[in-house]
DNA sequence: ATTATTAATCGTAATATTGCGATATTAGAA
DNA sequence: TTCTAATATCGCAATATTACGATTAATAAT
């Protein structure tokens, strides 16, 4: 096989999953660190900060608009790229979930 | 192609890269869940808990493994694996690092 | 209208992931 | 030792991801 069994699992667990997993690519991991670098986010020059060639970058920058970790507004010819926090805060609030829970047993 | 070009992104970059994409799948995610709710971490039965074979759960264990997301013993025959949450807490202060420079700087 | 500029999409090759049956491995129980 | 239980590993098929050249679409500038 090799297909992901999505609907065996609950919805908050393909949430979070869907969100990791955009941000499971170095070059991915620097677009949402460059987008946050950048004060003004006329961001049409990925690109150029990427090793990465063009199409590459869009596909990339597809998949965190998919996973709903940036939104993109149309600014004259350019796209405008932002971080959406809604969604990284979603995943933050996963893990300190998890730490708390896990600190709070100390096992092993 | 295909191959993810590891070497051009930051040690930072590919670390979080890897720990997400070790989040980045349900079953994975389920498998965290599980660890957290059993306060025994006497965990033999994950394969009981999933809707996959046993091959298949030991293969997302060892990924998970390898990202130092948990850790494993022996005990006995079985094995006893945890949260590392000393991992988890590198995703968590990255993500909440995210946060607060992109709410500073309230863009879009 | 013609010519850049910016970014998305298509097509395709290389590679990685997912899932599982079959088979090892390892340690306790009989 | 022999049998059983718990996991890991191997090998393979199905599918997904990654990367990029070529092309397209849309807007801006000349």
């Amino acid at each position: 096989m090799g297909a992901t069994k999505t609907d065996h699992f609950t919805d908050k667990q393909n949430q979070i999953a869907t969100i990791a997993k955009a941000l499971g690519h170095p070059a991915r991991v620097a677009i949402i660190e460059y987008l946050m670098k950048v004060n003004t986010c006329i961001c049409g020059d990925i690109v150029n900060e990427l090793p990465l060639a063009q199409p590459t970058v869009s596909q990339h920058l597809k998949e965190l608009k998919n996973a709903g970790l940036i939104k993109g507004n149309i600014e004259g010819n350019a796209i405008c790229y932002c971080i959406d926090e809604k969604t990284v805060d979603v995943l933050k609030d996963y893990f300190s979930k998890i730490i708390t829970t896990v600190t709070r047993q100390k096992c092993c």
